[in-house]
RNA sequence: GGCCCCAUGGUCAAGUGGACUAAGACACCGGUCUUUCAAGCCGGUAACCCGGGUUCGAAUCCCGGUGGGGUCACCA
């Protein structure tokens, strides 16, 4: 199915993908594939000061963590390419030169020096720093004299000096702006590359985009890009400028915000499926008291119509919680591919896994998957079903391990448990409650002590699913080594 | 400061003139279940920025304030 619609993602490679970023993507992603139409990844690096290496595959890297797959860019071409702008020069400077013949720009021949001066003058005098239009209707001579000293000039753009420009917004409907408030801007640098609104156009033009879904930030930009449109003859793509995602203080975010880019999250644990879905719930909604949507049910009922206009402060505590929603109700299979670099990385299994390894970590994830809400919390929580290194929890021995007789009595729970076969979660707690009936003690007074010999906590799956999850062998080697450490460590109070 | 956008609980968010005594979710607080902790279930606290108008009626429409945000580069 094509319906002809055609969206793009176009970042520019000076960091990696943060959550705004990746929410923009999501959205023109989520529109082409409502639509029956063309997500397209495009590489804005025409700044090459700025252009960070790896930043490029960072963001691609993200993308596809996300499942937010391109039909057309890096990686998978297309018949509009190439899909970087530093592969495109000749483009820009083959239209710049028909607005140059055309007379609708100009060659500015002032000195970023001369610039700042300009702004700097407008400022103090309480003015909009706009370009003065110096080069507008320059002489014949003056422009000899420029050339003859060697200055390479820039290129402006034309602007009316009065009419309006309107904005049609499909999400907050028309934006009007005065062109008495725009100004002649840059639209090929001195050095030949094009400035970010001038590309922009070109590519989208000649790419055939016909949806440009951007964040608020660029509404600004719209009209000056519009401008374009009109000067080169292109017709006018549908605009929507989607919400801000800001930072819990309400500002923009920034590196000083800590943890936004999509590549943190994913190494702090969270699976993608939460980070879709939370994204796509960030300024939009399907309608109803859904929260829980998975990628198809978003696709489905995705619609710009319902975006909404005001700007969204990301809250980690939900996404989290949305995480965990996750982790304990995806397929295990999937949750055991997710969680197994974690696993690897908090040393629990080696790099080769046999499938005796594979099936006992199956099972210890089902056993506490619901109690996390990452995958670090997973892990973490998994790690003494593999490690026998664990220390006692200190807040548990002062609860458990202090009270009178506690080694002896985990010592005749060692051996209620001793001869029980098979040893699995049926028997051996028929063993446990049958010692506890006989002390005629509560079952947490002998439970705790042997969760937390067993386990060094005081949390955690069911008791008898961890002895069964352990096996007899290391249920009564820990349990052994419990009392023996409690006779050692601890004055019975 | 100019221009532009926005405005429902702490946060996300439903709501498009009467069904609003304003959903739902996160967080928070209580209860319940349980050997523990989660999860689950039940319940609670908490919001229409302010002022004018329009209307029989306004969270919803209009105007003005206020507040927040964005943007004003040979960055993107």
């Amino acid at each position: 199915m094509n319906s002809g619609v055609r969206v793009r993602f176009a970042p520019s490679p000076t960091g990696s993908l943060h959550i705004g970023g990746a929410r923009t993507a999501l959205f023109n992603y989520l529109f082409a594939r409502a639509n029956g139409g063309r997500f397209i990844l495009r590489l804005e690096d025409t700044d090459f000061e700025r252009r960070l290496t790896g930043a490029e595959e960072g963001i691609v890297r993200s993308l596809r963590w996300l499942g937010l797959d391109w039909d057309e860019g890096p990686g998978v071409g297309g018949e509009y390419g190439p899909y970087r702008q530093s592969e495109r020069l000749d483009v820009y400077r083959g239209e710049a030169g028909r607005l140059l013949t055309a007379g609708l720009a100009y060659r500015c021949y002032c000195t970023p020096e001369e610039l700042a001066a300009d702004r700097e003058e407008a400022r103090r005098a309480g003015r909009a720093p706009r370009y003065n239009g110096r080069c507008r209707s320059i002489s014949a001579e003056d422009k000899a004299e420029k050339e003859a000293a060697g200055i390479k000039p820039a290129l402006r753009l034309r602007v009316p000096e009065s009419g309006q420009t309107v904005v049609e917004d499909l999400i907050r409907g028309s934006v009007v702006f005065e062109n008495a408030t725009l100004d002649d801007y840059i639209i090929m640098k001195s050095t030949g590359v094009p400035t970010y609104n001038f590309a922009c156009v070109v590519d989208d033009a000649t790419m055939g985009i016909t949806h440009v879904i951007r964040a608020e930030e660029h509404l600004s930009n719209t009209p000056k890009q519009i401008l374009i449109y009109k000067a080169l003859g292109y017709p006018l793509p549908a605009f929507a400028h989607v919400p801000m995602i800001l930072a819990p203080d309400r500002a923009k975010l920034s590196k000083r915000h800590g943890a936004t880019g999509v590549e943190e999250f994913q190494a702090q644990g969270y699976v993608p499926e939460a980070l879709f879905n939370y994204l796509a719930l960030l300024g939009w909604s399907p309608g109803d008291e859904r929260e829980l949507l998975g990628h198809d049910e978003v696709v489905r009922e995705f619609s710009l119509a319902a975006v909404s206009k005001h700007a969204a402060i990301y809250d980690v505590q939900k996404l989290t919680w949305l995480n965990g929603q996750y982790i304990s109700s995806m397929g295990l299979e999937r949750l055991y591919d997710l969680a197994l670099p974690f696993c690897r990385e908090a040393g629990l299994v080696g790099a080769n896994i046999t499938a005796a390894e594979r099936e006992y970590l199956l099972r210890v994830l089902e056993a506490v998957r619901s109690r996390s809400r990452t995958l670090l919390e997973l892990a973490d929580m998994a790690s003494y079903f593999f490690r026998d290194d664990f220390v006692y929890d200190p807040k548990g021995v002062k609860k458990v391990f202090t009270a009178q007789g506690v080694p002896e009595l985990l010592r005749e729970g060692r051996e209620a448990l001793a001869p029980v076969e098979p040893f699995d979660v049926s028997n051996t707690e028929t063993a446990y409650r049958d010692l506890i009936e006989k002390r005629g003690i509560s079952g947490g007074e002998l439970i705790h002590p042997t969760r937390l010999a067993l386990t060094g906590r005081t949390v955690g799956p069911g008791l008898f699913d961890v002895i069964a999850l352990l096996g007899k062998n290391r249920t009564l080697e820990r349990l052994d080594r419990a009392a023996a450490w409690i006779e050692k460590n601890i004055t019975p109070k």
